[in-house]
RNA sequence: GUGGAUGUAGCUCAGUUGGUAGAGUCCAGGAUUGUGAUUCCUGUUGUCGUGGGUUCGAGCCCCAUCAUCCACCCCA
């Protein structure tokens, strides 16, 4: 018996119905990131699993379950479907040397893959745009980028739907010891935890902050704080970054909880939030990676980039009713007659060569049926051509969306009378 | 991985105490012999998610299973 032939759980088909929305949507994307002097960068979805366990680390969520890993058969390589970009953006930096006497601003767009259960803003096929600066050290680029972000959102009318939270994480020894003093707290107070809080303990301790759990509330609160380890370099990192932000009048709030799910941050880290769409409420999120470049076989440089969920602020356009209607074709062609598919195709190119997008109809069908195939089309003006118009060399220009009246011209003033009759 | 909700026409959904399935929309044709979007008429469309069970009889009750959505968790 056949089986139901159907997309994987968790991986969508984008229809002509909301395609154009994502387009739409790219191009925004793409025209912030011209303005910010950011390249295009594009590389394999598929890589070798090692790169993502060293550059994630080995004991995130999103390497020890989330990961869509699979053996070449041919040679016995493990791969792995790409479930972040910057691992990959990292490798080719590395791998070709681009950071050789220069710095770099790189931008991707395409397919994350990770391996979770589905629910709204949450795919195992989504769709990331992301940003990955290199070779900047100072807090001016996280300054820059925070900018670039918040004015993506001014951009497509969400401003007044995201909040800005910030936070340090120091460098690593910082971040090393804070981990270290908070797992020994954590550890005296081991009795009172609940469930979820000795599952993190070691997996992820500054999560057990983060409990909605009354009874560890004032536990949580007592607990070791990260920004009293930050060291004198990244104390003035963070105020010199925040000093920025303020100055452009971004609006952001500390969020000290605040943590990434990948280990290779440190220093400034932030998230984009909304509370539009139910739970998966991260937006767009990052921050700097100083060491990974190193880590990952390059020579030492500083980095920071960010991931966007495509999928999710594409969700928040359209609760918001931010995105465009279906674009549609200048003229719908419609033709009756012997000979007056040839015609009609010949008149169709001479009105694209003028810079007019066409439908011709194709096939039979009434003329009934092909004015209102012409209607559903959307197309602001139908061009007719019948027996009559063939003889005459002529063809009628109808406006479908004005109260104007239909003209009948010869084949070379079709055009002139469609931009006539638009304006 | 855990939990909750939902599966009926291409789409959005009705379907009563169990009695062999409907509306709107869409599509096609017509009223209109060369003209759409309004109106009117006609017509097509279903393994009622799937597989079992109960029953004289199941879209409806029971069991299993699959899928989708939402939440936990995690994250973009």
């Amino acid at each position: 018996m056949a089986q139901k032939l159907q997309a994987i759980k968790g991986m969508n088909d984008v229809l002509p119905a909301e395609s154009h929305q994502w387009e739409f949507f790219e191009s925004a994307l793409r025209q912030l990131l011209a303005d910010y002097g950011y390249q295009n960068i594009r590389t394999p979805i598929v890589e070798t699993t090692p790169l993502f366990v060293r550059a994630i680390g080995e004991v995130t969520d999103v390497v020890e379950k989330e990961m869509y890993t699979f053996v070449d058969s041919l040679n016995g390589d493990s791969l792995t479907l790409r479930p972040e970009g910057t691992a990959g953006t990292l490798r080719a930096v590395v791998e070709h040397s681009l950071l050789y006497n220069a710095t770099q601003k790189l931008w991707y767009m395409g397919p994350m893959f990770r391996h979770e259960k589905p629910q709204k803003g949450r795919y195992r096929q989504f769709h990331q745009m992301g940003v990955e600066a290199l070779g900047f050290g100072g807090p001016d680029i996280d300054a820059e980028i925070i900018a670039m972000t918040a004015d993506l959102w001014r951009r497509l009318g969400l401003s007044e739907f995201v909040r800005l939270e910030i936070n340090s994480l120091g460098n690593q020894e910082e971040r090393a010891a804070h981990r270290q003093a908070l797992i020994a707290y954590l550890e005296q107070h081991v009795d009172i935890l609940d469930e979820d809080g000795k599952r993190r303990l070691y997996s992820n301790p500054l999560r057990v902050l983060d409990t909605k759990n009354p009874a560890l509330q004032e536990m949580a609160d007592k607990a070791p704080r990260l920004s009293d380890y930050l060291g004198e370099a990244s104390r003035a990192h963070y105020e010199g970054w925040k000093a920025m932000i303020s100055a452009l009048g971004i609006e952001f709030v500390e969020n000290p909880r605040l943590v990434r799910g990948l280990d290779y941050y440190n220093q400034s880290v932030f998230e984009w939030v909304t509370t539009e769409l139910g739970a998966q409420g991260t937006v767009c999120a990052g921050g700097r990676y100083d060491g990974l470049i190193e880590q990952l076989g390059g020579k030492p440089a500083p980095g920071i980039g960010f991931g966007m969920g495509l999928e999710r602020v594409l969700l928040l356009l359209q609760e918001k009713q931010l995105l465009p209607e279906r674009p549609t074709v200048d003229v719908y062609l419609v033709q009756q007659g012997v000979g007056a598919p040839v015609y009609a195709m010949q008149l169709a190119q001479r009105l694209r060569a003028a810079g007019l997008a066409v439908i011709q109809h194709l096939g039979d069908g009434s003329f009934k049926s092909q004015m209102k195939k012409a209607d559903g089309s959307g197309a602001a003006f139908a061009v007719i051509v019948g027996e009559n118009e063939m003889a005459a060399g002529q063809a009628v220009v109808k406006p479908l969306r004005a109260d104007a009246a239909q003209e009948t011209v010869a084949l070379d003033q079709v055009a002139l009378t469609i931009a006539r009759l638009k304006a």
